[in-house]
DNA sequence: ATACCTGCAAATGTTTTGCGACTAA
DNA sequence: TTAGTCGCAAAACATTTGCAGGTAT
């Protein structure tokens, strides 16, 4: 069972790269994160703790982490692009608020089953999905 | 049952805005060809029979069909939006080909269902979903 | 007549690239 | 030593906005 920064070191010597400082950092500081991160906010966390790191290094390394399969491209539709980790965290899809723009994760066994056979029917090698319910959450229906 | 200018003509009458020969024909167009356009693919289309439209028209114009009801908005996570009417085509998830980029339409009625029992589970009021799975299509597993 | 619409150019906002200096291996 | 990396500035890209002239109602 490694953790996620030997997956990173293994993943760089694997295809050449360096180990870096910022790179670490990057990594512990978008793990200490309990939520989706865009490249902008994560960016804002960092530089706080040290103001060196750049804005573009953020969008590198934010690729190369997604590369090394230590985070999750999530993507609600609005041109912004968010990561979240998925160490600790199962997959699962998520239920998205189009009032108070939350979301909630949430998994349900038999729909993956499903898609798979709904895959498997089409003669399609599933790779990996997306499942995303836009609606409206229990506190929004309340507060009207 | 109404066909899909008397449906445009009523949202503009509703809004107080104008029913203008560039709408209709974009409107046409796009009807017409039966797949996913990004507004520059259908700009392209447009610009053909009448050079005198112009991208940000376009542009407007498909916002525009989106809020009437006309078309639906198709993300792939590449940061480019796509349009597809639903006219005469039902509601569909996406099996996406991250090798060739073709996709398929499919359906899954129980997927459906099951998705309405997640949104129940967590007290949230379901209006709209995407589901995409990504992977390989039978084309691209055959040719190696 | 009066909003609304069009098309151009310019602006926006996110993400990417070029480049000289720097650094891990 | 030498590729890869950094951070800055500039570029690229899709999309939006401002505006002056035009048009549907």
């Amino acid at each position: 069972m490694k953790n996620e920064f030997d997956i990173l070191e293994k993943h760089i010597r694997e295809k050449g790269l360096r180990y870096t400082p910022q790179r670490e950092e990057i990594l512990k500081i978008f793990l200490s994160v309990e939520r989706h991160l865009s490249v902008d906010e994560l960016h804002k966390i960092v530089k706080k703790k040290n103001p060196n790191i750049g804005y573009v290094t953020v969008y590198r390394t934010m690729k190369l982490f997604s590369e090394a399969g230590l985070c999750n491209v999530v993507d609600f539709g609005d041109g912004i692009i968010r990561y979240e980790h998925q160490y600790g965290h199962e997959h699962h899809d998520h239920l998205v608020c189009v009032k108070c723009g939350n979301y909630t994760e949430a998994v349900k066994p038999k729909i993956e089953a499903l898609q798979e056979r709904l895959a498997k029917e089409n003669r399609f090698i599933p790779l990996r999905h997306k499942l995303q319910i836009f609606g409206i959450c229990s506190k929004c229906s309340v507060h009207k």
